[in-house]
DNA sequence: TTAATTTCCGTGTACGCACACAGAAAGTTT
DNA sequence: AAACTTTCTGTGTGCGTACACGGAAATTAA
């Protein structure tokens, strides 16, 4: 591991080459007006010495401007893309030295006409470099031929579509996740006790993420435990009837009474949690995802036994992170990037943070 | 939120102010030489614009070199410490362009006299900064003591001694880290099953680190599952002798045949893993700390149940990057920083990466 | 009032790189 | 061989800050 000082400089290269800094410029920029004898000296130096330009000295010469755009759905207060927005804020003030500017596109996650027309709103002034959460595909497959067309790097966070050709992806593993919380589910339950598997339609959309979870549980049980498939229960709530949905779980908890563990695979574990603390009931293992301020109350209380988490605030600045350092910095960066199947209880939470 | 562009630059200042660039430097710098007058106009200008310099164009300017050094145990290959030296090693790379340079001086974990003579060594040729994994408890209050009377700053990583004014601590809440071991491990544990608890004794020392861990295994077992207190089988290991420790397990579990379970509270559990796969018994869980690549290879392997990790190589990284924040960018840092307690599993852990 | 100090302040240069521009060298046409 | 192109190359300037230096202004001494 040499730990080279990396003081070789355009001006050393220029004298070991006998040519001027203007032309090891020109060689290295690859832009031509440089005879072929120039350009060979240039280049043998340069192959027998390890030149990494100055960064620094990089960024405060370059007039490029970097504009950066990220397309997320509406952050209402403290939902999930309340921390992705973070994310790219906290990457924003780290490379603002560097001239990139973050600016933020978003939509309605149930309506893809807000999708598309958010698209359109990128495309008329063209960024730079594009983030997205390609919440509706055809859109976003759309959306990304124009990019490509016009030579624009884009990354995908939370979710991803294969065919395309993006810079990174981060985001979880979403099968996996449903896996794994199959597994601490059904730990330490014992058998014959029933399982309510909770899900929420809104204008009739599932989204794909949530859907990867459920069979990601599924495939666990099929696997491990096929015995304790009949005492999944699925129940389906309403996304904006507080009162109707009290009602169902009243009636399910009612029908179940030995009922021992309740599972959603969406962020919104808290409304489970409120409802099944109004039901009261002794020893109901409650799991969901993500880490929202009311979900991590409801752990803390201990109404929410578990809940995984996936680092957004981290997707999303590792994301901007990564664009940097190829833009600006011409590093190698890996494509697919999975975040970890974070397993938060109340005795780990408060030791949970991201460090950004 | 605002996004400023920060394009205010001391020429800007200094128009303003109706001075000199220099008088601008002169009062930001605070090194004097400039008249009551000229100082009130210029920082009358700074309070009402929001300056803040050019951290680009300070790195380039500037010609001060930072030494760091950092003080960790020797790293053999594939211990813990060698996670902690690639932490170190990233953010040697990542600050290079602002004339960080990282110094690695190590010592013999078992034997306090090396690590004195490794203080020496530090004393001798004083850095800038210093990075400190305070396994010698004595030894590290006299060396912080004298990095104090030079005004040198450091950190501390991996465990710390709060009676000091380091500058950050990275590093995970050990009691806590035993207290959910004891909670995944006893979850799905049938009860009346036996658990043996090992330690390892080396030259009669045992870490800081390892005991506390214990005593959050024992809190949680007296708090929760009093009665189970009686299934604990604490066994005594030898540091260096496999053939020995082979035997006394093999007489443990056959004295012992209702065994569930092993941890220890140390990186080492590969070695239990190994003298389990000869044993060769089944549904045994085997727990442990760390992802050293033996301890992974056992836990893909199905042979270690559960690991906790602690994500060493973000210590050394965030350790590292928060004290050029401090030094360099004049930026606020967070004190006391515990480690995210991860729990892996062979099902999360394809997944689970340092991103840095 | 002038000379000698001391205090203060503006200008200039450097950091390493990007890029413009003028002018040298080489090649082409008459 | 002169005039004209085209190709090539060195120098110079700017990015925003740090810091040195020389000299102006203010203060004190003579």
């Amino acid at each position: 591991m040499k730990n080279l000082p990396t003081n070789i400089r355009i001006k050393d290269i220029a004298r070991l080459a006998g040519v001027s800094e203007g032309t090891v410029d020109r060689v290295l920029h690859n832009r031509g007006e440089v005879s072929k004898r120039s350009k060979e000296a240039v280049s043998n130096v340069l192959d027998q010495i390890d030149y990494s330009p100055n960064v620094v000295a990089q960024a405060l010469a370059s007039k490029k401007k970097y504009r950066f755009v990220y397309l997320i759905p509406h952050n209402e207060m403290g939902n999930y893309w309340t921390a992705v927005l973070k994310g790219f804020q906290l990457a924003a003030a780290e490379y603002a030295a560097y001239n990139v500017s973050f600016n933020q596109v978003s939509f309605n996650q149930f309506d893809a006409q807000s999708y598309t027309q958010a698209i359109q709103s990128i495309l008329q002034d063209l960024p730079d470099a594009a983030f997205i959460a390609p919440i509706f595909r055809d859109e976003t497959l759309e959306f990304t031929r124009a990019l490509k067309n016009s030579n624009i790097p884009f990354s995908f966070i939370d979710s991803k579509i294969d065919e395309v050709d993006f810079l990174t992806y981060y985001g979880q593993n979403s099968l996996k996740s449903g896996y794994i919380a199959a597994k601490f589910l059904l730990s330490d339950l014992q058998e014959n006790k029933k399982i309510f598997v909770v899900r929420t339609k809104r204008n009739g959309a599932v989204s794909n993420q949530t859907l990867n979870r459920l069979h990601g549980f599924m495939q666990y049980l099929t696997e491990n435990k096929p015995a304790w498939s009949k005492n999944i229960i699925p129940i389906e709530l309403f996304d904006d009837d507080e009162a109707a949905n009290l009602q169902i779980l009243r009636e399910a908890t009612l029908q179940y009474p030995d009922l021992a563990a309740v599972i959603t695979f969406n962020s919104k574990v808290y409304r489970l949690a409120s409802y099944f603390q109004a039901l009261n009931i002794p020893n109901l293992h409650v799991i969901g995802y993500d880490l929202l301020d009311e979900n991590v109350r409801y752990l803390k209380q201990g109404i929410i036994a578990l809940l995984i988490a996936q680092q957004p605030e981290n997707q999303a600045y590792f994301s901007a992170r990564d664009m940097c350092r190829f833009l600006i910095f011409n590093k190698k960066i890996t494509k697919v990037n999975y975040m970890p199947i974070d397993i938060l209880i109340k005795e780990n939470i408060d030791d949970y943070q991201h460090f950004l």
